[in-house]
DNA sequence: ACCTGAACACCGTTCAAGT
DNA sequence: ACCTGAACACCGTTCAAGT
């Protein structure tokens, strides 16, 4: 069954798949007479090799050495290593839960949140590869609809809506690459670290900085999950501020 | 001025040496044989060559090149690779501006933020540099001491004020990664680039993705700047819902 | 048709050797 | 004391050559 996401469906009569993603390139190679390559093989042990190895060590090099197969021949596959990337990240995606939109939209939108961080926490390394990419694949598409209905039949200005996904895809993706590059492993070094900085900052002169002197200590503190879900709380704050001053008739925000 | 003792000087004050006669060997030690490094040329450079070849091109190699001197002789100054970016970061989160509190605290806090992405864009590379990474450099200090002030004078709670930095430091360098990568250079191409993307998300079956095919004009219009604006706009927005529901007499939030 | 191996133009970092 | 040059162990990508 690995080689069934890989065929090109041109075919027409076959229901409602969503069309390929701008990015996504046809493999250069089709026909396999023999069990070789495809993208699934290496995708899988792509995830693999940023699963064990970390987000850095994602190279062409070593997805061909888990294979056991040169590095060139991954480009009868994959255009780039952009493009790898991408195939990547679509495929963990995948694994994102739609939650179930009973608890209101407020909850139901933190949820996807929630859901998506723990994904990128089950495959360490792979938040990286987000930064500065929007990853428009198919197994977006679920997700971004189950969202933007969640808001929009919330009463919330279709702009406010739109632009929504930016600002939260930004805010998980970088938590969670930070938490990948401080991992909480060791309890004991991360606090020493943190005592560090702090006593770096009480040591300051109070007089000009009577503020940063007096917040030293909680700067620092609270778990993951903690700055997370406050994280997440103050953007749907500010998403439910637009409730309370809804936009004028012509649909424009901020109201004349 | 460190790089003062930089500069190379062939002895002021001797007058023209006569060249060289053909039968004479060169001296064995000159008095300043190469240009003497220093932190302040190094960062100097770096920051050069981030400017002119963008972040990726940050090479210990090409930083060496752009003072004329070999990679390794950097080591001498700077540990590794890491803290030169530390010493870049520093440098430039020096020009962010404090704004004047007279607009009030949520102008303010916006105004930093502004100021701060002023300051990257002006400085193309840098962005990308700040991800993963907290800089608690001498500069950060200033700022961090103003926005507290002006948090905590505004009555938000202790916790909501420490937290923050953390979510906006992270939104403003996100953004700004975010324009470094997809630079606003060719407006055309950009235009077309979008216009690819949302064809593709209006062709969609619209009995599964209503919403999105719904909202995929307005999906990804917007500047950056007025992207960046809405973004920090939602932050202070929730930022104020604190205030509406003060923390209880013991300082807990949410309120018991 | 598919894959390899060498090549090209790079990395960060170390360290013995030269001046 | 300071800097160099070679070395080590890597990169992404291309392409002629082998099978």
């Amino acid at each position: 069954m690995v080689g069934m996401t890989d065929t090109p469906r041109a075919e027409p009569g076959v229901p409602a798949d969503p069309p390929e993603p701008p990015w996504r390139s046809a493999p250069k190679r089709r026909s396999v007479p023999r069990p070789q390559l495809s993208r699934d093989v290496i995708v899988a042990a792509a995830l693999r090799v940023v699963e064990t190895a970390g987000g850095q060590a994602l190279t062409m090099r070593r997805v061909a050495a888990e294979i056991g197969v040169s590095a060139s021949s991954i480009y009868g596959y994959v255009a780039s290593k952009d493009e790898l990337v991408q195939l990547v990240l679509d495929q963990i995606i995948a694994e994102v839960k739609v939650p179930s939109p009973a608890g209101g939209w407020q909850e139901a939108v933190k949820d996807v949140g929630r859901s998506m961080l723990a994904v990128f926490r089950s495959h360490p390394g792979v938040a990286g590869l987000t930064l500065g990419r929007v990853p428009w694949g198919p197994s977006m598409l679920g997700l971004t609809e189950f969202v933007l209905g969640q808001l929009r039949s919330a009463g919330l200005p279709d702009q406010v809506a739109a632009y929504f996904g930016d600002l939260a895809g930004l805010y998980v993706g970088g938590i969670a690459y930070e938490e990948e590059i401080h991992p909480a492993g060791d309890p004991a070094a991360e606090q020493a670290e943190v005592a560090q900085v702090v006593g770096w900052l009480q040591a300051l002169p109070a007089d000009r900085f009577p503020n940063t002197v007096a917040l030293a200590p909680i700067l620092m503190t609270g778990g993951h999950d903690e700055r997370f879900e406050w994280g997440m709380d103050i953007i749907i704050r500010g998403m439910a501020s637009f409730l309370d001053r809804p936009p004028d008739p012509a649909g424009h925000w901020p109201p004349a």
